[in-house]
DNA sequence: CGCGATTTTGAAAGATCTCAACATCTGTGG
DNA sequence: CCACAGATGTTGAGATCTTTCAAAATCGCG
């Protein structure tokens, strides 16, 4: 087994309460909810869930990254989604998914039995109610992310990628400057953007030459002019969502 | 203005019916919709939203095509949803879209009174159930695209494009033939795929000299091996989903 | 029949990828 | 604490694919 199961923290203590799909719950269906979850976790690197496996449980994420991707008969992959505290993962009403679900850092999630979930589902309105809410906004990245793969430079590409760090980062931003840090391989970025890793490596590096981003670490970066940074985005000024 | 208001039809006569956002409302909920819905049609070009505008109503695609694009600061255009009878247009909770919606045929549209329909998404499950059904499908064909468009050769995402016609016609294939009408210019197709025009006009006449296709017609095409078709797409051997 | 829109085709430029070598980091064990 | 090995990242040169720009061909419609 690829996952242990923890003891479940109480809902009403949860630190994703109120944004995961319980957000609209009230009292009574969360200790429906409370019934019929279990907290597993997962190291970086190890797969969740297998394309087309058989799903059990559906699940919100508690802690940590994890990434959707889809990969081409030759082996080419692309990430299609990118999971973070509070989203939610697997479909009421469908047994299987189209994608590999992947630890990107060590994750923890609170799964739900699919059965007694999907019941609640068609039972109560808050569930799906939330769920619609939650569907709607992956779609709104989904739109701008297809925007990015189709139509963007590889630099746009690259500069889009640091921004949306940049704003889910919220650190202070003062003089125009920001640091955050990376969270994935050159390669991961890669997958994400549809690029390969040695254009990522080249365009962060071009970014920097420019003097857009200074680093040392590879982990660790530092925006040295924000709105170069949007310049380089391709985005109109009030820019996209992603994330 | 730029649209006309007919009678609406009852809805219980109406076409998309079962498979709309009203899929799963009782009678009495049908009722409801019925007081605040009226039809809007646009001609094939008009534009049905523009990116930003203030949103009055939301919306159920009756009959026609419609597709939702972004647009870059310098122009470059990437098509990002296509919607066909029974998609939802809009969201509750926000007053605006992230995109354009343009009439690619003729279309109508079943339009509800934005606050009413809110109100009854929070007062009732059926509509938020429906509406979240739609949404997952949506990001399903959303996740699709953005492996097509981050992942494939120009090839490849032509041979997809008309794999999805050819699915989408479900005419009775029988020898390993189809014939589809594509239902929009090389331009429109281009915006589709992340592609130039001229890419599209150069990959579909490749796949005719291969003798995959053939064509006179703009508007019509025959699929002559649909398994050298499959073959062109990259994909493995079950395929995506693309519509 | 003729005009504007759409499509095709060609040639050259440009961007990204591929392949290959080298550099750097990280963590392990001596 | 250092050396080393494997993983990760950088850099270069050439190949390849797609775009760009331009011109010619074809279609559809009045």
């Amino acid at each position: 087994m690829n996952f242990s199961v923890d003891n479940a923290v109480r809902c009403s203590e949860c630190p994703i309460r109120h944004r995961a799909v319980c957000a609209k719950c009230d009292t009574d269906e969360l200790l429906t909810l409370e019934g019929m979850k279990s907290y597993r976790t997962f190291k970086a690197g190890e797969t969740i869930l297998w394309r087309g496996e058989k799903l059990e449980y559906v699940a919100s994420l508690v802690q940590g990254v994890a990434s959707l991707s889809k990969t081409l008969e030759d082996g080419r992959t692309q990430m299609v989604g990118l999971l973070l505290a509070s989203d939610f993962i697997g479909r009421p009403g469908r047994d299987e998914i189209e994608f590999d679900v992947t630890a990107t850092t060590d994750v923890t999630l609170c799964c739900f039995n699919k059965e007694p979930f999907e019941q609640l589902v068609e039972t109560t309105p808050h569930v799906a109610q939330r769920l619609m809410e939650l569907a709607l906004d992956e779609l709104d990245v989904a739109r701008d992310w297809m925007l990015l793969l189709g139509r963007k430079t590889a630099r746009e590409k690259i500069a889009t990628f640091v921004e949306m760090l940049v704003r889910r980062s919220q650190l202070p931003e003062d003089n125009g400057t920001a640091s955050v840090s990376l969270p994935m391989t050159r390669d991961q970025i890669a997958n994400f953007l549809g690029l390969t890793l040695e254009t990522v490596s080249r365009q962060l590096n071009s970014l920097k030459k420019d003097g857009v981003l200074s680093f040392n670490d590879r982990k660790h970066l530092v925006v040295e002019d924000l709105s170069a940074l949007h310049e380089a985005t391709g985005d109109d000024s009030d820019g996209g969502i992603i994330f």
